[in-house]
DNA sequence: CTGAAAAATGGTAGCGCTGCCATTTTTTCC
DNA sequence: GGAAAAAATGGCAGCGCTACCATTTTTCAG
């Protein structure tokens, strides 16, 4: 074999690998070692003002891009945070998401999403692949999970935010409202508006866990008056559909024509209802109040504002990412809800 | 010191590291190997059926959740798309975002997300971080960039995704409807009916340029016919907003009591427009008509089911995903529009 | 000017996994 | 029964970065 001249030798030096640069390319450029660039691009650890500056003008002259997933493995600390949602179009969640997400941004997180379509399987198989990324904190909506679900989010040693709802056992940070509560404070003010024949048009209660807390807030009320649920339609659309609150309402009025006021499972549907009536010539609130859930900006633009229940979802989604970042107790927070009367009742 | 006989020895063996499950550990109570594992894990390589079960049994005994940063790490090849949106707020952004989400979810892939806030400043940082965590894809929202997102697109070996828009010149594939058209196809639509005194309400069209590039077409259309828009009001609200739209219409029709058309730049703003009408005895379509644009779902289902424009938004996140997934080559994909002639004029 | 503290810097062992290759075991076919 | 092919398995070097420690350089009081 040919012996080579030492400046021949090919060494496995960081200009081989073509294509991505890396960490070792900027230091070479710059003429410093490693841990000097890792610690200029995390300004982390004391370096002097020409070395920085040095580095900088490397790193972009390379168009450097860190890999994180080299950095999170090593550092084992992820800017990665999980969030499972049960939809996205559903106007509740982006909310929600908003609030979170300003937060999770300032602080330089970057979220990992899943959407489970309200099937609590997949959200199990959601949580476990959004835990495989490591992420600081992983958040959810609601209290109902499987078993398994439950148990891998108290396991895995991530901090966990449940959010929406409080009525029920949290696993970590719980910051929500009370669903059962505002089903009540909805009856009663119902009740308290003297309308006592009151029909229900909801929606697939098994995959709207806190629709069914709401309904069930409102059937207690109304049996501590001795009064029932005059009759209610279910619209089988998945998720809530004004489309589905118009064709609720219209069977359900068909059904019974003597009803003095309907409550709805959430604003959707409410609003389907209140163009039926519009279109049907019926007279709210004196033919029929009506009654919603949410305080979406559209039901109060109505020439009607829409009775309903509002929740401060921005808030909801700031205060628990804060929570989930700031690394204190598990607590639960209630932010409670706004009755707005609106003139549907 | 004392030389301690062999069995006492501490290896650095996995059982070591308290706390976190790793393939080691699960490795070594199946007692195979770590690749065999791996393999078993990935259903990858070939592997007898008894040492898939007995690593499969060892693995669900200790709670075994893989860490995919290191598996991303290691392999290179990520599971993650890159999704920078402009907002979760806006109706149209998460319908795009499920139809994108359940191609990426069956194949395994796990999206990470990016609010721009329509800024595209503020996407250029997020491209950055997002590109940091090195996806398979990315997804982002229309075609327009500053220059060093359009660079770091470009030049990061990934495969890019616009969608929404074609007007203009994209980076790898493009999925979306011409806005411009759309335009055309608005002011096409109202001139045929014999509208000539059109007023337009739009919202910033700094942030929203695909809005402004449908009121481009739409102008063009008018000039062609010799015509010019009466009048316009721009409401301030960033994203789109019923209110901002029932605002503009108040504010234009006091400027102008004569116009026989409004053009708005979305359906949320039309839908403002209309409950003003509907709210001040306006008579659409005879006294007013109203144009907007998406098509949503709640704008189909006023009394008056708005005339709108259409676009398929959950086709375009599916085929845009299944491109990008695909591997195909760089194309433009142009999914159309329908133009729905609806009630208000 | 000297010694000690402080600041700046480099070297390198992992992080947990995968890809490759070597080795061992099993199957197959004359 | 034996050679060759196929299947099954293990070993280990990275992937690109960070944490830690060692070393060098600078600063500064006395």
């Amino acid at each position: 074999m040919t012996k080579l001249p030492p400046q021949f030798i090919t060494l496995p030096d960081a200009s081989d690998h073509q294509g991505v640069v890396t960490l070792a390319h900027v230091a070479r450029r710059a003429g410093v070692g490693e841990s000097t660039v890792s610690r200029v691009l995390r300004n982390h650890g004391s370096v002097s003002r020409q070395t920085r500056e040095k580095i900088l003008k490397a790193a972009a002259e390379l168009h450097y891009v860190p890999n994180r997933i080299a950095g999170t493995l090593a550092s084992s600390t992820s800017k990665l945070v999980g969030i499972v949602i049960p939809s996205v179009g559903n106007t509740v969640v982006p909310e929600v998401l908003a609030g979170a997400n300003a937060v999770l941004e300032d602080a330089g997180f970057q979220p990992v999403i899943g959407v489970s379509n309200y099937d609590p399987v997949r959200e199990e198989a959601l949580i476990e692949s959004i835990l495989s990324w490591r992420p600081s904190g992983l958040m959810v909506a609601g209290l109902e999970h499987t078993d398994r679900a439950r148990d891998m989010m108290k396991g895995c040693g991530v901090r966990v935010l449940e959010l929406l709802d409080v009525d029920g056992e949290g696993i970590d940070i719980v910051v929500g409202s009370s669903h059962r509560e505002a089903g009540r404070a909805s009856a009663e003010f119902l009740l308290a508006r003297g309308y006592r024949r009151i029909g229900y048009v909801g929606h697939d209660m098994r995959s709207d866990v806190r629709a069914g807390k709401r309904l069930e807030g409102f059937r207690q009320v109304m049996e501590e008056h001795n009064l029932a649920i005059a009759d209610h339609e279910f619209s089988p659309d998945r998720g809530s559909s004004v489309q589905g609150g118009r064709i609720g309402m219209a069977r359900l009025l068909e059904r019974r024509r003597n009803l003095d006021a309907v409550y709805f499972s959430n604003d959707d549907l409410a609003i389907g209802g209140y163009f039926h009536c519009l279109e049907n010539g019926i007279s709210i609130p004196d033919d029929l109040a009506l009654f919603g859930y949410n305080g979406l900006e559209i039901a109060r633009l109505t020439p009607q504002p829409l009775s309903t229940i509002r929740t401060p979802r921005v808030a909801m989604g700031r205060i628990g990412a804060q929570m989930l970042l700031s690394g204190g107790p598990a607590q639960v927070i209630d932010v409670g809800f706004e009755l707005i009367p609106g003139a549907t009742s």
